[in-house]
RNA sequence: GGGCGCUUAGCUCAGCUUGGAAGAGCACCUGGUUUGCAACCAGGGGGCCGGGGGUUCAAAUCCCCCAGCGUCCA
């Protein structure tokens, strides 16, 4: 039997038959042996518009998804699947992608990787997921969303171990079972499709199971690694089975529901009332009639959905021929139309119906707690907005964003599931919106510059200027052409098959930044994983422990070891022990320090669980005792419980969108990045310390859990993983009352009141939506306080005021200052105009030109000033030659502009001859030159070598 | 994670290609002319040209590093 074949018994007993696609070439499974292709391909229509093949489901949009899903679940309940409740959108607990894009990613790497249990087995659930790949075919196809539930049931087994829970042949005894017995399907409208499935270092036998032309369910059989010594070769790579075998089956939820429906398109199954309410504030039927088109809107319609599948359009792909085919094939069907209508009612259409898509993605992400930005998954949710906000724009209707989003939330979800508030997730779309508007404007100007060399009667605007504005400033042709004609390019169009050459050259820049390079390993070592017994009692400092290993430190070692700032001795050798009291740098927390034997310990790190002490003299083999430095260690601490306070402070106060997006806690101060929409107050900042240090006053217990992941996914959610994805099968639970909690590796106090007091020093902004707090706990807020007065109270000795009265005081004495420098500047002003107006000391008069060589002090401006004042007037054809001692000495030689000064004298010429005596050199235009020089004392002969020049 | 672009007056932005006197519009101040919906005229104030290094006689301008902002692709 050849890889991918099912020969399982339920075939014959079912009287299935196999057969080869003759579109394909595809093995399939049919109980109906007329049939010849296997029901996915261009030449298999769908059957079930108008004509539901699903029975039983007259409810429509978020109650038919509500009635389909629990029909769903109930059917695997009853056959001894538990029910899971779904993860989030936002795939926290993973760091290799940002969104779930499908059930089994619930379980991946953890679970499929065989390092934890699932969470029961086998099990059921719907996981809503998000899928950005094919967002433009949204709304255009018909059939295509980037937001769905992939129902699922999955079973994990385990061969080896005796422990099968059910494979192949009763996977599809189900799948069948239930869509004939349970969702009414004709046994003789199911396909299944012999499809094996390859990815991701994974591979086993799957099935697609098509009824009526739709892809309803993929059945995968996941058995295979991917593993240099395997037998199995698929697409190039080998494979071998390995010991955890799973059940990995997806059913399309939203699908379902279009089965059931029967309707059009599969908007219309599932976002009725958005869809209606949107044609409606658009006008779209009054337009429709408007164009006079002779075919009823819904025959259109319905015809062409059946026919949206050769409407797979993917980024790049030729629109204009699409089209063709489309209005060809609607011809064949009876409707006569014209590319340009045929535009005219499905642009607007593909708008109404991917809005409530899009939507549905924003809610669910925003739900979960993101914060758009412009970087990561919260660009994610910052360009769909911004898809939304232009569809919206082009349909002309007049919601706001917040408006779309109450909408959707009110008639499609269930916003008790999120963990972010209806309220809080208007509060972001409404500062979305705001922040679309701020792009549209910068893009006008943009544009504007872009097209300043465009006659304003041109046809196309260059491709480079088209690609660059697309790409530096997300404006895409269309709307360069739009913002264009604003502004007075009125005959200006995108040339044809520009989005196919913007689609290539992005997939030639991909590919050219694809190679990565791998994060090696430092040390590479391969000794016993070392015991961390800092966990036991994170008071203690002094141990006995015996020495593993000794070794020299590279240079590229100790660069790529990228040390602290903190660290203040410069390490030469690495020790691995087999015990220590020594916390290794993670979570980011740094490492500690203090001494072994008689070596200082300047840092220490873990790798792969061995932990290296890098210390600044060999030590010998054998037992060695260790001593870690507890003032620094009990900083730390100190910084790092007060780092968790300061998190669940935020958290509780300002929203659930607040997320640890990142932390360090050293030996002078800590910091915690924090996800937000907008930039905190210093008053904001007041309020989470104070929440922090009530905190502190209450003094909770710091309680130091070790859980199984499965069982702390359960007790505490995904809020655990705000340090990021957790690594292990075992996990750390730090739990401060019930005031925050989350997995860390990190040495904390035993209780919060430990802490002492912590202050909130100062905010920045790293990157949009996120904010960096930078924290002082314990010894040293008292150090920050003290260093504080410290400043103010020098400041004002030199002032000789007050510390009250230093801010007014400073702020008197600056404008006095800048008010002073005015008054020099217009003093010095006044001289160069006395000396200037009258001849002065250095001018000279001479066949109708004016010379004036003089040395003059000040710094550059004022020469310049002075030189505006001798060579602006064209009533006064003058040469000026002026000298400065200052910065090295400085010449500049001009003349006034457009006189007979300037046809008779070059002053890149003067100036070249005389900057040798100044051990310089210089250069400019034949009416102004400048140079400066090293010798200010040569800036005398300089001149006199100029009027020498000159015959003066 | 990667690519590209941007950062100049209170605001919106030119200037950078090819180094050589810091610019415009709006806003602000003064005076005049007016008092009808973005009024007009004249004059004026306001700049660490994001930060740090380098090249150069000379850097907003060229090179390198950092940061932030923006955008596109994964």
């Amino acid at each position: 039997m050849a890889f991918g074949e099912t020969n399982i018994p339920f075939w014959e007993e079912s009287q299935h038959s196999c057969r080869v696609c003759t579109v394909t070439g595809l093995r399939f499974w049919s109980r109906d042996p007329s049939r010849t292709t296997s029901g996915d391909t261009l030449e298999d229509s769908y059957t079930f518009i108008g004509n539901p093949i699903i029975e039983g489901f007259p409810m429509r949009g978020k109650s038919l998804k509500d009635a389909m899903r629990e029909t769903f679940l109930d059917y695997f309940e009853q056959r001894g699947h538990a029910r899971i409740n779904p993860y989030p959108v936002l795939a926290r607990w993973r760091d290799d992608i940002h969104l779930t894009i499908a059930s089994i990613a619930d379980f991946q790497p953890h679970v499929t990787s065989g390092m934890s249990p699932p969470p029961a087995n086998p099990l059921g659930i719907s996981q809503p997921c998000i899928r950005l790949t094919d967002v433009a075919a949204v709304g255009r196809s018909g059939r295509h969303l980037t937001t769905f539930e992939m129902m699922a049931h999955h079973a994990f087994n385990r061969p080896d171990d005796g422990d099968v829970i059910y494979w192949i042949d009763q996977c599809v005894r189900y799948c069948d079972d239930m869509l004939v017995n349970t969702f009414g399907v004709a046994p003789a409208d199911i396909t299944y499709i012999e499809n094996p499935w390859s990815g991701g270092g994974n591979a086993g036998p799957a099935l697609e199971v098509i009824v009526g032309g739709l892809e309803l369910a993929t059945l995968v059989f996941m058995n295979l690694e991917e593993h240099e010594d395997g037998d199995i070769e698929i697409k190039g790579l080998r494979y071998r089975e390995m010991p955890l075998q799973i059940i990995d089956t997806g059913y399309g939820l939203e699908r379902f529901c279009w089965a059931a429906a029967g309707t059009p398109t599969i908007y219309e199954a599932i976002y009725p009332e958005s869809v209606e309410w949107l044609k409606d504030i658009a006008g779209f039927d009054s337009m429709v009639v408007g164009l006079g088109l002779g075919v009823d809107t819904d025959d259109l319609l319905s015809e062409l959905s059946q026919l949206a599948g050769i409407l797979n359009i993917d980024v790049g792909t030729d629109v204009d021929s699409l089209y063709q085919r489309l209005v060809e094939r609607l011809g064949d069907g009876g409707v006569e139309i014209s590319i340009a209508d045929l535009n005219r009612v499905t642009e607007p259409l593909s708008s109404i119906y991917a809005i409530p898509d899009h939507m549905h993605a924003i809610c669910n992400m925003l739900g979960d707690g993101l914060v758009p930005s412009n970087a990561k998954s919260g660009y994610l949710a910052r360009m769909m907005a911004r898809r939304v906000c232009r569809m919206k724009g082009d349909l002309g209707i007049n919601v706001s964003l917040s408006e779309l989003g109450a909408h959707h939330i009110d008639n499609h979800l269930d916003i008790d599931g999120f963990v972010q508030s209806r309220e809080g997730i208007l509060t972001i779309l409404t500062l979305e919106e705001s922040r679309y508007h701020a792009m549209l404007r910068k893009g006008e100007s943009a544009v504007r510059t872009a097209l300043r060399e465009l006659p304003l009667d041109a046809a196309t605007v260059p491709d480079e200027t088209l690609f660059r504005l697309a790409e530096e400033r997300g404006l895409n042709p269309d709307m360069v052409v739009s913002i264009a004609s604003g502004l007075g390019w009125n005959n200006l169009s995108v040339r044809v098959g520009f989005a196919a050459d913007m689609a290539a050259r992005n997939a030639e820049r991909t590919k050219a930044a694809a190679k990565v390079q791998a994060k090696g390993s430092i040390f590479a070592s391969d000794f016993p994983a070392t015991q961390q017994d800092y966990y036991l009692d994170t008071s203690q400092t002094q141990f006995n422990a015996t020495v593993i290993d000794c070794s020299p430190l590279s240079k590229s070692q100790i660069d790529t070891l990228n040390l602290s700032s903190e660290v203040s001795i410069t390490p030469t050798h690495s020790v691995v022990l087999d015990r220590t009291l020594f916390y290794p740098e993670g979570g980011g927390q740094l490492g500690d320090q203090g001494t072994l034997g008689s070596a200082s310990v300047a840092d220490t790190r873990i790798e792969n669980g061995i932990i290296h002490h890098l210390i600044n003299s060999p030590v010998e083999q054998g037992e060695i005792s260790g001593q870690v430095d507890w003032e620094r260690r009990r900083q730390l601490m100190d910084h790092h419980t007060a780092v968790h306070l300061v998190g669940g402070s935020a958290r509780a106060l300002l929203g659930p969108h607040i997320w640890q997006a990142g932390s360090n806690k050293g030996g002078r101060y800590a910091r915690i990045d924090l996800t937000h929409y907008s930039r905190l107050t210093r008053d904001d900042l007041d309020q989470i310390e104070d929440h922090a240090n009530e905190i502190i006053a209450e003094n909770p217990v710091v309680e130091k859990l070790v859980l199984q992941r499965v069982e702390a996914d359960v007790q505490f959610g995904f809020e655990l993983y705000q340090g990021g994805p957790p690594k292990h099968s075992e996990i750390r639970v730090i739990k401060i009352g019930d005031h925050d909690v989350q997995a860390c590796g990190g040495t904390h106090h035993d209780n919060a009141g430990e802490v002492g007091e912590l202050r909130i020093i100062r905010s920045s902004q790293v990157q949009d939506g996120v904010e960096r707090l930078q924290i002082v706990a314990g010894e040293t807020a008292r150090q920050h306080a003290r260093a504080q007065e410290r400043l103010l109270h020098e400041s004002s000795e030199v002032l000789g005021v007050s510390p009250e009265d230093l801010p007014s005081a400073v702020s008197r004495f600056f404008e006095e200052w800048k008010l002073q420098q005015k008054k020099i500047e217009s003093l010095e002003a006044e001289i160069v105009k006395l000396r200037t107006s009258g001849g002065g000391d250095g001018a000279v008069e001479k066949d109708g030109i004016r010379y004036a060589v003089m040395e003059v002090a000040g710094d550059m401006k004022a020469v310049m000033t002075m030189l505006g004042q001798l060579t602006r007037d064209p009533e006064n054809p003058t040469l000026a030659v002026l000298g400065t001692r200052d910065g090295g000495g400085k010449l500049i030689v001009a003349s006034t502009e457009g006189s007979i000064v300037a046809d008779k004298h070059n002053a890149t010429e003067i100036l070249a001859a005389i900057a040798g005596h100044i051990d310089g050199g210089g250069g400019g235009r034949p009416t102004m030159a400048q140079g400066g020089g090293s010798n200010p004392d040569g800036i005398p002969a300089a001149l006199d070598a100029a009027r020498d020049l000159l015959g003066l």
